[in-house]
DNA sequence: CCAATATCGTTAACCGATATACCAAGAAAA
DNA sequence: TTTTCTTGGTATATCGGTTAACGATATTGG
């Protein structure tokens, strides 16, 4: 049935007529498919198919033709398509349940970076974890739309069930959280513990002795390591984490106020605090001058996250520096390569302390210890 | 063929045990299709279609029936080959090129809030208008994955190559501007014009008489509007905006400071100042501090958006708060609806003032009114 | 009582890709 | 020379839905 192969030059000449008066009859009415691809360049589907999979199965020559044809026609090919026989939609699905918007918009904007350059997209997914039909919603999003893999962020991220049933019905996904909780090809931890050392090793380096933590909800991981990292933290310089200095908030900067004014009526009070996010710190920061204290004079803060109210403030937060960006980059990164190669993770997903203004020696010291405290004034940390 | 209906009792028995058989032997291995239920309802295909799309042309029994076993097995239809047969994904697309994090998750909210409980979802696209591929690339994401409608955000939506693009593909989609730039159908006007007036009226009602401002980038729409609408309250006020006082920014902390540090360079200093965002607005309060001058004493701060650094400011921050959730969710159910209902859309995207504690009278006018700049202190309008 | 008309359902073709099975031709091996 | 791989390609079924076109039944009207 096939001619036998004419001069390639002659050849390319018919074809490129072929191509003008597709583009003339049928190109300003539909999208090219493959099947037209195949026609005017003159292999079967099955061929352009795999040339656009990249299979090896294919010459040198026929792949030239056929992807000249493609940038001709400026075809692309239907991903709904593709996604049917695939049995998968090319969609990668990330599910937050985050009151801060910042961090958000930061794993975001890793995860689509690392989506870029691939043929996968981002779907992403609001749920409300108090909800009683959370999971159902979950389940339906991901089962209806086919996702070829899911991200879970904290704190939907540490639901057992929605992880367990993830991993039943073999769909890849990434747990993001601040420990590890399951198998490591599924975590992705963001080290709050370190951070947690770091803000503790910062303010007793400073002579800081009497030191309280204002924490998140009863229960919340980031903020139990947080904590934990700081009391690691001090047991470092012999001392401890007193009972009756540690504050619950609720991530809020009005939460943070309020524990900081329960903080406040102490008859001791510490003379550093640790607050478990920048948003209460916020809050912390207001109530220490609405008594009439200076910060870090009186009192020094350490927040943690490092979103841009951290620089809004007067004085301006020192703070933990969380890589929430690269966290959502590698997230996306480990999805596609399941288990292919094994990604170096730690080095980038480490915390890290930034030094602004909120931080000082305590007044106690400050007679002995002038010029550290001098010193100490405008350093920072990988700014 | 079909025999005789057998009374419903006997006939529902029937089919309980046969979806039994089917939980057992199909159900653990894969999911249920439409054939499957089509089968096990006793129906075809087409009518558990239509059922699925409330078409009506099915009897209320046929559509309990189907309902029940839909529901026995759990059954999601496939948005792949549903859009593959529509010609059309069930995905809403979000393109943003926004550097400001709280206005992107904001917006993002309220388009997710806008899809809960239709088929839609949402896939969204960050890009970069500096590119010289950022046409290409936004066309690409919307051919491949054959996007139901797409909604563009500033500054992406003041793009007029690519909303007539879209519009040329007749592709519904929606423009998210400060300004009417296109037909209405494709427009939602967040009105930053009116912001302007409102803040402009608030410092002339205060006595204010020279008043700066504090710019985005040269062409930013969004600036602009406030600009203009800044300059129409205070000729209401027989004022105007002198050249000499308006100052360019970029929308950063940082070009707030530097703007506000050419500002108090000037030998007659400004009264107040109505900065075009909030997180500039927070450089120039760090500025006007590093000048030892005081914020409102001596001059009066007024920004935009407020978003959260509206409140971690020392004094808090005077600013217009920016319903960018509703105007989020109003997009998709424009979008959805496409023209069928009109949408009553002024009344919930017009901004307002949000006094808090950047701004007060004038030091000029301090003696005479003493009371109003008392009792201005803690005025909020909606907070 | 029979034709016209809703009403409710069915069948076959199709959406645009991939997978399976299979074939032809040339190179290498027997 | 014949047989057996390997390479490069084709034809056809299939993924899970929808649409178009076309039956069957009941319900009317003449």
């Amino acid at each position: 049935m096939k001619k036998t192969k004419p001069p390639s030059s002659i050849k390319e000449k018919a074809s490129k007529e072929a191509v003008e008066k597709w583009l003339d009859e049928v190109g300003t009415k539909r999208r090219p498919t493959i099947n037209d691809i195949a026609h005017l360049a003159g292999v079967s589907k099955k061929t352009v198919s795999r040339v656009i999979n990249k299979s090896v199965q294919v010459s040198e020559e026929t792949r030239a033709g056929v992807n000249s044809i493609i940038k001709k026609l400026n075809f692309e090919p239907d991903m709904q398509a593709r996604g049917l026989a695939f049995r998968h939609s090319f969609l990668v699905g990330m599910i937050y349940d985050n009151p801060n918007p910042q961090y958000v918009v930061n794993f975001q904007e890793g995860v689509l970076e690392g989506l870029r350059g691939t043929d996968y997209e981002l779907a992403v997914h609001h749920c409300d974890r108090a909800a009683p039909s959370f999971i159902e919603q979950i389940k339906r999003f991901v089962e209806r739309q086919r996702l070829f893999g899911v991200i879970l962020t904290p704190s939907v991220s540490e639901d057992d069930r929605l992880a367990s049933w993830l991993h039943e019905a073999g769909r890849p996904f990434i747990r993001v959280a601040s420990l590890q909780l399951d198998k490591p090809e599924h975590m992705l931890v963001s080290n709050d513990r370190l951070g947690g050392i770091e803000a503790g090793r910062h303010l007793a380096q400073l002579g800081h002795e009497n030191i309280a933590f204002i924490s998140g909800r009863e229960g919340f991981r980031s903020s139990l390591e947080r904590q934990s990292g700081l009391m690691e933290a001090l047991k470092e310089f012999d001392l401890t984490l007193k009972q009756h200095l540690i504050f619950e908030g609720a991530y809020t900067l009005e939460s943070g106020f309020s524990a900081a004014e329960r903080m406040l009526s102490l008859r001791d009070l510490p003379t550093a605090v640790f607050v478990a996010n920048d948003q209460m710190a916020v809050g912390v920061l207001q109530a220490i001058r609405a008594r009439g204290l200076s910060v870090p004079d009186d009192i020094s803060v350490v927040g943690y996250d490092d979103f841009n109210v951290a620089q809004a403030t007067t004085p301006r937060l020192t703070t933990i520096h969380s890589p929430t960006r690269e966290i959502g980059k590698l997230a996306v990164t480990k999805l596609l390569h399941d288990g292919n190669d094994k990604i170096e993770v730690l080095s980038e997903t480490v915390p890290w302390l930034v030094i602004r203004d909120s931080t000082s020696t305590p007044k106690s010291h400050r007679a002995t210890t002038i010029i550290s405290s001098t010193t100490q004034t405008d350093q920072r940390t990988k700014l």
